[in-house]
DNA sequence: GCGACAG
DNA sequence: ATCTTGTCGC
């Protein structure tokens, strides 16, 4: 793919005030609002309609393309994989390296993972409809989580999903009650998002998959949030259509396992 | 000064 | 993220 926004490069190289103002600057052009004319039910994977239905049967061909990224790390070198998914098919596999040469700091997490992404992102000839990213989105301190800065680079839509809470306040404590399957907890903006007012909705938790007791034994949330050109409430539809009976979406996982064996 | 903090 | 085997539970 393209890069859209070279002046929005993830630098390591700049000093934490430089990246901050990159940051508003990439939060400023990113829209969370819907822009990708994808529907959550054209990429539902566990639905098995999905498989028999005439009406994806487009799949096999021109069916929408999401894209998972996932990175590893090596002594001094930052590994990054992408793979493009149609359908449960895998259509293409994308791998990119770049050095590391800052720590990881919360809230410049881009900065530090960036470059192995891009690299690996510009060698990826499939157009992706959406991009599934592992970390923040919109659930950042200036709302330019590395989901929102590589679909703004790239402007292509992109999710973001982590498994953690970087910032803001979910409505409802998750912490005491377990969740079931297929819910999912808003995470409203706090005083720490500096970018838009208080009790603006920039997540949600979502419960991709529980045990039958989670007393004995449980799965935590994942932490859904929109990147770039997709709507709050989107993402976490979007993340649930291609869940596949684990806790991380498909796209997420083949990525994962993909970095593993490039790693080792 | 203290606490919080994606991967 | 990463260092790491078995083990408990579904």
């Amino acid at each position: 793919m393209e890069l859209a926004r070279t002046d929005y490069l993830p630098d390591p190289a700049l000093d934490a005030d430089a990246m901050a103002a990159m940051q508003r600057d990439i939060a400023a052009d990113a829209v969370f609002a819907d822009d990708h004319g994808l529907a959550p039910e054209s990429l539902r994977l566990d639905d098995p309609i999905a498989d028999t239905d005439p009406a994806q049967t487009a799949l096999g061909g021109d069916g929408p393309v999401v894209v998972g990224v996932d990175q590893a790390f090596r002594e001094d070198e930052a590994v990054s994989v992408a793979v493009a998914l149609r359908g449960e098919r895998v259509v293409e596999r994308a791998v990119g390296r770049a050095p590391l040469e800052i720590p990881y700091i919360p809230g410049l997490l881009a900065f530090r993972e960036g470059g192995a992404i891009v690299d690996a992102l510009r060698s990826l000839s499939v157009a992706p409809d959406l991009l599934v990213l592992d970390g923040s989105g919109r659930i950042h301190y200036r709302e330019a989580g590395i989901a929102t800065h590589v679909g703004v680079l790239f402007d292509v839509p992109t999710v973001g999903v982590a498994k953690n809470l970087l910032c803001g306040t979910p409505v409802s404590d998750v912490e005491e009650r377990y969740l079931d399957a297929g819910e999912r907890v808003a995470v409203e903006a706090d005083d720490e998002v500096e970018t838009c007012a208080n009790g603006t909705t920039i997540g949600h938790f979502y419960q991709s998959r529980q045990y039958e007791n989670p007393t004995r034994r449980h799965v935590n949330p994942l932490v859904v949030s929109p990147g770039h050109r997709v709507a709050t409430g989107t993402a976490t539809a979007l993340v649930a259509a291609t869940c596949a009976g684990y806790k991380l979406p498909e796209p997420t996982r083949l990525a994962d396992g993909a970095v593993g064996d490039v790693t080792r």
